[in-house]
DNA sequence: CCTAAATATTTTATGTTTGTAATATTCGGT
DNA sequence: ACCGAATATTACAAACATAAAATATTTAGG
């Protein structure tokens, strides 16, 4: 970085410091606020939780099924708690756990019949909700919040990986 | 909304439904992402929990303190969860509860000395890291963000509002 | 080849955060 | 004085993180 590039940076330190500040508190407060909305609705039409639902949908995009790490890291959510989440929803017969020949540490889990029909169901209903809460936002702008995102996920992931 | 236009949403209905299904998406792993980033340094460096952070900040930009109803709102959290927030933080002596003379129904929140030069320790090392993991993004950008999360946020309370 | 250490996968244990529902208390208006 | 609304807490279940334990696999050294 040149000399002249570190003194601009340093000159608009503060201000752009505070806008991303804010920035991050509104992401996590929209996400919160979405979150609020769908839990709500999910529970009072469905008798399902958030979570469980996010499950359904990873395990739907991948029909082969998916070990206990493999969803954990997807989800980002800790290993010990998908335990949790596929114990609930194994126990409503949405999803089932096989245990693969190759390797006996792990599980495979996957969707059971009942589980795809009932996420299609949930799918169909979810998909309309964020349409109508996310309306105001066109394609092409939603697609370029999007590309912001990622750059955004990939430069938190590897700071996480790499403490 | 004229019929022109009703028609023309209606035909792209398919490809804009699905561009916002993947802005939820990456707008909740991207949270997500972030939140575990500084979950992991708050532990690691200020043995403090995110949401236990989230509230000294609050109390730290209302200095005459707040009722827990506010707090509530103010993070979209819900009324029942910050009584146990409060009750750590006030086992560990960073806030206290006052008893308003005009009201015995509520409690007035506040830091306590202690309370606030923990909290601007670790303000200063959040937003630095928080500048750090936004780093890409510039301030103005930042800003055309914030404006379409906020009108997001808006309807999502509507809806949650009205059920 | 065989055993021990290192690694990987999952579960269990413990504690915090979260929401919903139920409850008690207090306030305000009628 | 009474009734509905507001305020905070409690109880309970689900979700979450971390750490430790249990089990299975792989690898390295003899």
């Amino acid at each position: 970085m040149s000399v002249a590039n570190r003194a601009r940076e340093r000159s608009l330190a503060r201000p752009a410091s505070k806008q991303r500040l804010r920035l991050w508190l509104r992401l996590l407060r929209s996400s919160r606020a979405i979150e609020a909305c769908l839990r709500e609705r999910l529970r009072a039409k469905f008798t399902i939780t958030l979570p469980q639902f996010d499950v359904l949908a990873t395990l739907a995009r991948n029909a082969e099924g998916m070990t206990m790490t493999e969803l954990s890291r997807r989800l980002m959510v800790s290993n010990g708690n998908v335990t949790g989440i596929i114990d609930r929803l194994a126990s409503e017969k949405l999803v089932l756990r096989q245990a693969p020949a190759s390797d006996r540490r792990s599980f495979i889990v996957r969707l059971t019949p009942r589980g795809m029909s009932q996420f299609s169901a949930i799918a169909k209903a979810h998909e309309s909700w964020i349409d109508e809460l996310l309306t105001e936002i066109g394609a092409d702008e939603a697609e370029k919040i999007i590309e912001r995102l990622d750059g955004l996920v990939r430069r938190a992931r590897n700071e996480e990986a790499r403490p």
